[in-house]
DNA sequence: CCCATGATTCGATAATTATCGAAATATAGG
DNA sequence: CCTATATTTCGATAATTATCGAATCATGGG
């Protein structure tokens, strides 16, 4: 995993509107949520709306699908967990880390 | 954990700088690393690389102590995963996720 | 084909964030 | 006390990002 795309997906999370919608859509599981409900949950105008969801699959964090006339959008939890593993890598230079650390980052073989 | 803080958690990493200097800072463990061979390290002005550092103190995610004329900065393990339960917290709605989803988000007791 | 619905794209504007030199602050040593 | 070092604060400017209405595109039903 690369920084570019670690940085786009923390950028797309650190925003009020697209937090809120990435937990709805992480809550929701695999039947996901449709756009135009997101923005009515979230009081979001459905153009913001898009451009919000536009930057979450931009980085790779939701998926979408069409169904009739609605786009539904889904978490991916495979990326989640790899932006998580990227961001706990080689913690505590490979020392074993206190427990109250909580630091319990698998070894990355795919790291970058 | 609330969700403010959680947004500023994720915008201090969610740039090119702080999220080198945090991946420094978690590799270095508790030693820490000094804001100035921080600066030399990223080939970023001081002044700059203090602007970061202050960045990633404000979201809590770093901690910094002073050593005679160095202020030496360190990764806080602990907020880390606060922020990483957060985003994942009641994953699928409950729901047993798939193995391969790889999400395996504790019970959040402290769930905001 | 026409209309309604659900969503995205466009474009202009407002708001936030990054950059970096110069000046200021703190610590240490002679 | 004076000087050097390490870092932060200030201030001005550049760059990026968010907002939202209007227009456009896609789908489905009558």
């Amino acid at each position: 995993m690369q920084s570019e795309i670690v940085i786009r997906a923390l950028a797309a999370l650190a925003q009020e509107h697209r937090l809120a919608a990435y937990r709805l859509l992480v809550q929701a599981g695999d039947d996901g949520i449709a756009a135009g409900m997101l923005a009515e949950k979230l009081g979001v105008p459905a153009s913001s709306m898009s451009f919000h969801l536009a930057q979450l699959t931009h980085a790779g964090l939701i998926t979408q699908r069409r169904q009739s006339r609605s786009i539904i959008y889904s978490a991916d939890y495979a990326a989640m967990n790899r932006l998580m593993g990227y961001l706990t890598e080689n913690c505590c230079g490979g020392i074993p880390c206190a427990d109250d650390a909580g630091c319990s980052a698998p070894p990355q073989s795919d790291a970058a």
